[in-house]
DNA sequence: TGGTGTGAACAACTTCACAGCG
DNA sequence: CGCTGTGAAGTTGTTCACACCA
């Protein structure tokens, strides 16, 4: 039973851009706005709007000739295609300042994703109560805690060190998908889905731009 | 004076390569490895031995044919294209939970970056001073700060809200790279780099795939 | 001998340009 | 008429395969 992904050849890029789309459709709903043209959202996103009319046409055809899209219809499709017609339950590994932080975040419910666990295996931390209310369980409850609350997502702010050890254990444990913030590339078996986060790498990236641009 | 660039027709794929080599070049460093092939290499980073050969070519000649890469030769040369052989300047915008998270960042020194100065509106917060020593200034001190101390990347961490306005002044300001954690999409004049560090769309992505994996 | 450096083939993604339809 | 949906063209990035050389 090793991955699959069915018949799936939908640029990753795709994806990330319908997130997006998402976002700002989000914001227009708020405003009112009943319709909106490829151009526009094209303009909001800076991105051509053929990409995005190709974007949508991988799963369906959701505007209307001469007009454009539906914001409310539009916005409800994505989010079907993204799955987010859901609250997805995730586990939290490592909490350092990063992991504190991500336990805060208010916008991961509003976003559809939710902490229903956080662990650490420091003693001095295991046992506490965060600000959100959870409490920090041992790394050796993980499969039980992962099991009995069904975790969908694991998400790694250990240091890079423990990365590794903690993402097999969620694997391990039947998780599927891992967001990892260590700075490191995780070894995983096939199938499963891992998405890093990683500011260094952009920061590199900053550096480089810079040191060009004086040249 | 617009952007420019010079004759960068350098994939940012390769540079964000060349960060992940330099992590495991530092990792081997510290072990004492002494010599690495491109196929060792490339299994640890999880990328094709060719398309390592290809991002070095860009740059130079760096290894012995029929023997490898000096280790600490190749590091000294990727850390000198990316611009690592000086100490970054970094302002921080927006203390919350996550600017909170990131000024206490302990990695940064380590990898050539550093916040000389952090801001915030917060009355509150305004005057106060971090965990790692920083006053925190109000926006209103921004560009003077900015100058005074030199800042060469902004770093953003406020809401959304606030983030495409924190972005401009840090322009006006004089500075050229931001590096974006609020989930919007900044638009910026010619000649700024950005980079987003945008977990929301991470997520959506590994919803997506898991949604796709079920069928 | 064995691994680099690289042209050439390939694959993936983006943009163009316009037919087609509301 | 105007904007979507889409084949075809263009662009960019990746992998192959092997000549070359320490």
């Amino acid at each position: 039973m090793r991955s699959a992904m069915k018949f799936s050849k939908i640029p990753t890029a795709t994806i990330t851009r319908l997130s997006i789309y998402s976002r700002y459709l989000e914001a227009m709903v708020q405003e009112g706005v009943k319709i909106i043209a490829s151009d526009k959202l094209a303009q909001k996103c800076g991105i051509n709007p053929a990409q995005i009319r190709k974007d949508l046409a991988y799963f369906g055809e959701f505007g209307i000739r001469g007009v454009g899209y539906f914001v409310k219809e539009l916005l409800f499709e994505i989010k079907r295609i993204l799955g987010l017609n859901k609250i997805w339950k995730m586990a939290l590994i490592g909490i350092g300042n990063l992991g504190s932080a991500l336990s805060a975040h208010q916008n991961f419910i509003r976003q559809g994703y939710e902490f229903v666990a956080v662990f650490d295996v420091d003693p001095a931390k295991v046992g506490r109560r965060l600000p959100s209310g959870q409490i920090i369980h041992h790394m050796d409850e993980l499969d039980q805690v992962v099991k009995e609350k069904g975790v969908e997502i694991g998400v790694i702010a250990t240091p890079a060190a423990k990365a590794q050890m903690a993402a097999l254990r969620l694997i391990n444990s039947g998780v599927k998908a891992i967001l990892n913030f260590a700075p490191i590339q995780l070894q995983l078996p096939e199938g499963t889905a891992v998405e890093n986060v990683d500011f260094t790498v952009k920061l590199d990236n900053l550096a480089y731009n810079l040191t060009m641009a004086e040249g």
